[in-house]
DNA sequence: TAGCTTGTCTAGCGGTGCTAGCATGTTCGT
DNA sequence: ACGAACATGCTAGCACCGCTAGACAAGCTA
């Protein structure tokens, strides 16, 4: 076995530019379009390349979803210290959160709906999803009150990842989507 | 054109054969194993058959969603008027829900996570779909305090929506769930 | 009974994710 | 410098999907 240095940046350039292109594709059409034979030909390789850097389909949406996890977390954190109080810093966070799904879905799809190759909750979790699950903590952990701070920010994330699925699919009207915010960010909001 | 009482006696039963069939596949091993031939199999006719009662697999999927509906209302309901205080009646509700979501997975996958060819949230929805949200108003609405029922209602549910699909997705660890309801239900049942 | 309508089937279309096996190109030991 | 070994990307194909056109049989009407 023979480790070429070029040879292996390149093909470690290879694996992003797959990676990139299936993003591209899903946030224009979906996850649906990412077909292995439209990526493979966007990327100008025949489809078994694919296979020879992910075990498959799920793994590149996996790969994916990391990398939106970072930017997720990232953009969550965005303006966060600026807050007054508590509440409005849970106002905020949330409204951070639903921008992100608005921006991406695919990456939000890629993360939270569908793909789950990823393991979530666990000591060996992907980091990117350690920390964006960290950002929650930060804001809401604060107005937990007498709940355990973790349990209480997944509830949050819960009812938030509600709102946005249920929103998404028009299973709920988005015109009341602040009210509905608001609502819930008051009601979290009272430990603090 | 005719329209002999017995053949459409024995058409509208092959309908309903369709989509018990469809649900019973689907309980046990998940809607993707739902395939077109593998249902026209069981019911024993070929696949076109299928289509001369529903335009596609998406319509099987939502008349199963519309018989589970109506089981959900039904189940939510159950008890609901034995509870003590608005909190438990709450609780109560959450645990309901929960439990439906458990028994019957595909079910709930049907109603709120795939096959949207229903129209939600609008004064065409289907009956069934109004009659659950109307078993959730009925325990939720008198806890909105301050806030419009129906948008308080639709907050509480996409909570619980949050949590269930995070769980079953197994992005939330399944053995904290009763603290989670609790937490959530203590903050919703404040307006009361 | 003849003819028409209705219903059902076989066969097939274009698509999916994925893979076996061949041919090319690269690297290495002699 | 050359032949063997290896790595790499391709073509072609598998088994499956949802869905449909068109042939054929069964039933009803006149």
């Amino acid at each position: 076995m023979v480790t070429n240095p070029r040879r292996e940046r390149d093909r470690s350039q290879r694996e992003q530019l797959i990676v990139t292109t299936a993003r591209e594709i899903a946030e224009e059409e979906g996850w649906d379009a990412v077909t292995t034979r439209r990526l493979a030909a966007k990327i100008e390789y025949s489809q078994p390349v694919l296979y020879s850097h992910f075990s498959g389909k799920g793994a590149i949406m996996a790969a994916a979803a990391l990398e939106g996890c970072t930017e997720m977390a990232a953009d969550m954190r965005k303006g966060a210290g600026a807050a007054e109080g508590s509440r409005e810093a849970l106002l905020r966070l949330a409204e951070n959160y639903f921008d992100f799904a608005d921006r991406k879905p695919a990456l939000y799809d890629a993360i939270f709906i569908l793909a789950s190759e990823l393991s979530f909750a666990s000591p060996d979790s992907p980091e990117p999803l350690k920390d964006a699950f960290g950002a929650l903590l930060e804001v809401v952990g604060p107005v937990s009150g007498e709940y355990d701070p973790g349990l209480y920010t997944e509830t949050f994330w819960a009812a938030l990842h509600g709102l946005v699925t249920l929103e998404r699919s028009r299973r709920l009207p988005a015109d009341a989507r602040t009210e509905r915010i608001g609502m819930l960010v008051d009601r979290f909001a009272v430990g603090g």
